[in-house]
DNA sequence: AAGTTTTTCAACCGCATCCCA
DNA sequence: TTGGGATGCGGTTGAAAAACT
């Protein structure tokens, strides 16, 4: 285990690449692929080991490389990315064709970090400095909690929300609004830290930049204050469709979508689909699979503030997609929750209030991209960015806006 | 113009994980 | 099951370039 047995070898040379060893890998692999790292140096006549090999190749040498400064849609990117994923270069690198994870993490640390300081937002957290100086006087005062609560917390999550709400009165999520239902706050929290407990600068408190529009919302997740429940806008009707939607769409998370594949069953959220009326419907992302309600299913005459998806628009929507209807009608279908994570909605949920207003057509400057309030500014210029288009192709025109909210919680 | 400081980024290092015998 | 090689990842380093004095 650990460092490659031929970087041990003597007489390998190490640093800079020059053009001849530039030129003999190019033609090599080129010629032959690179097959086997650890036999590349040796065909193609290198003094280099063949980790160093295949580094000089995905980071510099193969032909993919789009190279050059970044563009104000990339850093944007970026940001948004890494408020879910933290410092995992390569699932970030994923999602910019053409970039390497050394370049964005470079990037990262010379540029956007010191950017998102500039405009006083913590670049580890994505929170505002002065919450974060908050967080820290707050944490150091109730110190002599901090064990017990955990372990609540933990306990909590296997028995409801609400619970947790309720009885744990301390807790930050009790600081929270009215209008800011704990859920989906505590959710995201959830799967972000848990989703690697390792990470030296994971988001760990991502849901404070996650507000989400009540009923007021085409697309996003959405929250019900009364129920805690979390809802994922628009409702794909069948799995079918979800299936559609997923192939279309990249792997966004895969990294988050798999701890909750290894969780306990009992912690794994489902997405269920209604199977009372269809064209009226919505669907819920449940925290607990026992949580289960069709009562909580919404209908366009609900008073409370879950979304609803009007007969209209899913009918338009379903006719669009080429799905019947009532084929779906009496399924119950069981959508995986690491599908749904691999959703571009999921990121959707992330893009900020201002969105509509953002894409009036005005040129905007890179350097205004990092405004003082918010933890990241959409690009201004028309076109949508590329998770946004990725979204688009699944829903068309259906997708009137990105609403997901940021900045409720100030 | 020269020296110093800061920034950038290619490359390295060590560790984790995967794969296979 | 285990051990070792191969690969991938994230943190760090340090030389080169750029900016500043």
């Amino acid at each position: 285990m650990g460092r490659h047995s031929s970087c041990y070898k003597q007489k390998l040379r190490k640093g800079l690449w020059s053009p001849e060893e530039d030129d003999k890998l190019i033609k090599h692999i080129t010629k032959h692929g690179h097959g086997c790292w650890s036999s590349v140096p040796k065909l193609a006549g290198l003094q280099r080991c063949g980790k160093s090999c295949r580094l000089r190749w995905i980071n510099y040498l193969r032909p993919d490389l789009k190279r050059g400064t970044f563009s104000a849609q990339e850093e944007n990117m970026i940001i948004e990315l890494h408020a879910v994923l933290g410092n995992k270069w390569s699932q970030i690198a994923a999602q910019l064709p053409g970039r390497t994870d050394n370049e964005i993490k470079n990037l990262w640390n010379s540029s956007i970090k010191k950017k998102l300081r500039q405009k006083g937002i913590d670049p580890n957290t994505h929170k505002l400095l002065s919450e974060v100086e908050n967080d820290k006087d707050q944490k150091a005062s109730a110190s002599n909690n901090k064990a017990s609560e955990q372990d609540s917390y933990e306990l909590n999550y296997e028995t409801s929300n609400q619970e947790l709400v309720e009885e744990k009165p301390n807790h930050p999520y009790t600081l929270i609004d009215n209008l800011t239902a704990p859920t989906h706050e505590f959710f995201l929290n959830r799967f972000v830290s848990s989703h690697d407990q390792a990470s030296t600068s994971k988001p760990q408190d991502l849901g404070n930049y996650l507000s989400f529009d009540y009923g007021r919302s085409d697309i996003g997740l959405t929250v019900n204050q009364n129920t805690s429940n979390l809802f994922y806008n628009p409702v794909p009707k069948s799995s079918e469709m979800m299936s559609e939607l997923i192939a279309s769409s990249p792997a966004i998370i895969p990294s988050i979508s798999n701890t909750f594949l290894s969780s306990p069953s009992s912690m794994k959220p489902s997405i269920s689909l209604p199977d009372s009326d269809p064209q009226m419907g919505s669907f819920h992302l449940l925290n607990r699979l026992q949580n289960w309600d069709t009562n909580t299913l919404t209908n366009s005459n609900t008073s409370d503030d879950s979304f609803r998806w009007g007969a209209q628009d899913v009918g338009k929507l379903e006719k669009d997609q080429g799905h019947d209807i009532h084929s779906v009608q009496g399924q119950h279908d069981n959508i995986k929750w690491n599908e749904y994570l691999q959703t571009p909605f999921l990121h959707s949920a992330l893009q900020n209030q201002n969105s509509q207003e953002l894409y009036n057509g005005q040129d905007t400057k890179p350097e205004t991209q990092f405004m003082a309030n918010l933890p990241w500014h959409q690009s201004q210029q028309p076109q949508p960015q590329p998770m946004q288009a990725a979204a688009t192709d699944v829903y068309g025109k259906h997708f009137h806006r990105l609403p997901a909210t940021f900045g409720q919680f100030s």
